[in-house]
DNA sequence: CGATAAATTGAAGCGCATCAAAATACGTGG
DNA sequence: CCACGTATTTTGATGCGCTTCAATTTATCG
């Protein structure tokens, strides 16, 4: 871990002006960075939480990528969702004790870092964002659900169609897209794996699929998709637009 | 759907008073008791939430066994969660808008029955309780979590062993263990093999497996599990013990 | 007791895993 | 900037777990 240079302030976070963020007002702003207590900085590959591990502390991903995980004791390991800036790191750890899975940078990240007890205080002092608290979990758990639909019933052309639909997406949405129209894409093909149930080999064949017909790009760290539609009929996948979201 | 007879007051639940179910005080459930507005009940196999539909309402299960699902276009269909009583029911549709799963009936059923607004007066003037919502959230996407870990990396046998586990818990802790040591099993062997991403088919031999090697007693509606750690060996699979849960 | 759903069994085939090895990209120090 | 070691991607070959199709047997229920 490395440890954080100057904290930058709430009212000043990057994300609060992308458009797909709900607006919050200054009291909650201001309240909010009050409470903010640290910011941690991991290299990509490095553990942010590991599993089963009690942490006085919850985070927001300021800054990069990084993804849940739950493994088994013979190594196999599942993927259960990819974080991106905005998302919030461990509260499940937070609300049950130990840490039900592990997270894991992809990237050189930075966490926002705050006091497990702030949680007593939001819920006394601002109804409204403790709203958006549980809004959180439940679009969490709303995740979860597509990505179990997906390993659960489709196939693994389907799965990889799904999947790059919904990362790229969500990519977009949190500022990340270029000039270019890709978006950075810093998962390797044995992530990508772990996330779908499949094994490294079928990844790559599977994609190469998608290549082949001309549905994304993918190199250099870049993913661009042709035909969103297309690649979406392909898998059989429509999420339904989000209202904007908070963060905390 | 079939129209309730006359309402029981949250005061005299019996879940209320099941050794896993936190204590609520006399004015928290007098509060919930005055929320509560209907009670509803459905015949097994009805549909109580169907797939993208918006409601009026959120629900607690009072009594009886139900199912979250998604389906595809062609048919296919996941199952994400079963549900037992006290479990919430349409917590996401409440915060999303539209239902992003359906709710069925597995056995006849009765849901107690809240209005929407009721969340806004509980996160302003019930901070303790609108923590235990927010808790109830997290757990369930741990719960989703566990499934997702299971149907992606475990092998059929596994998963079964996993799922009959995980139940059979839950079925004792909410207060249905028989005098005989089994539990009832409404489920039938599709409905598990949408749970475990399986074919009826395969569904039918694991489970003779697992018969044949004396773990497990399942017939009239009925589970028993002769050797829980065998069991659990065979899915590698603890659950982390959990404190007492709230229930709404 | 007949009708319908659920459980069971058999046989054939495919999607994906696994093993193995080569080709390519990547990071690091000299 | 090149050389080297290491991680990642790619390709080929083989085998198994699971699906699919089809038919039979067994429960379930009005």
């Amino acid at each position: 871990m490395m440890q954080g240079s100057p904290m930058l302030p709430c009212e000043a976070c990057p994300l609060r002006s992308l458009p797909d963020i709900r607006d919050f007002t200054p009291d909650q702003l201001a309240w909010i960075s009050r409470q903010k207590r640290t910011e941690l900085r991991h290299a990509a590959g490095e553990t942010i939480i590991p599993e089963g591990s009690k942490d006085e502390r919850f985070y927001t991903l300021l800054r990069g990528w990084a993804f849940r995980y739950k493994s088994l004791p013979d190594g196999r390991r599942q993927i259960l969702n990819i974080l991106l800036p905005g998302d919030l790191v461990g509260l499940q750890a937070e609300l049950m004790g130990a840490s039900p899975h592990g997270i894991e940078a992809l990237t050189d990240v930075s966490l926002c870092g705050f006091r497990r007890d702030m949680m007593w205080e939001l819920f006394r002092d601002h109804p409204p964002m403790a709203l958006d608290l549980t809004w959180l979990a439940a679009h969490g758990e709303r995740l979860t659900d597509d990505v179990l639909m997906s390993v659960g019933q489709r196939s693994g052309l389907e799965r990889m169609a799904m999947l790059l639909v919904h990362i790229f997406r969500r990519a977009v949405s949190s500022g990340l897209k270029r000039a270019d129209g890709a978006v950075p894409f810093p998962l390797t093909q044995q992530h990508i794996a772990d996330v779908l149930g499949l094994s490294a080999v079928h990844t790559n064949r599977v994609l190469q699929v998608l290549r082949k017909q001309g549905l994304i790009t993918l190199k250099e760290g870049a993913l661009a998709i042709g035909d969103v539609r297309a690649l979406r009929r392909v898998a059989e996948y429509w999420e339904q637009p989000a209202p904007a979201r908070p963060i905390l």
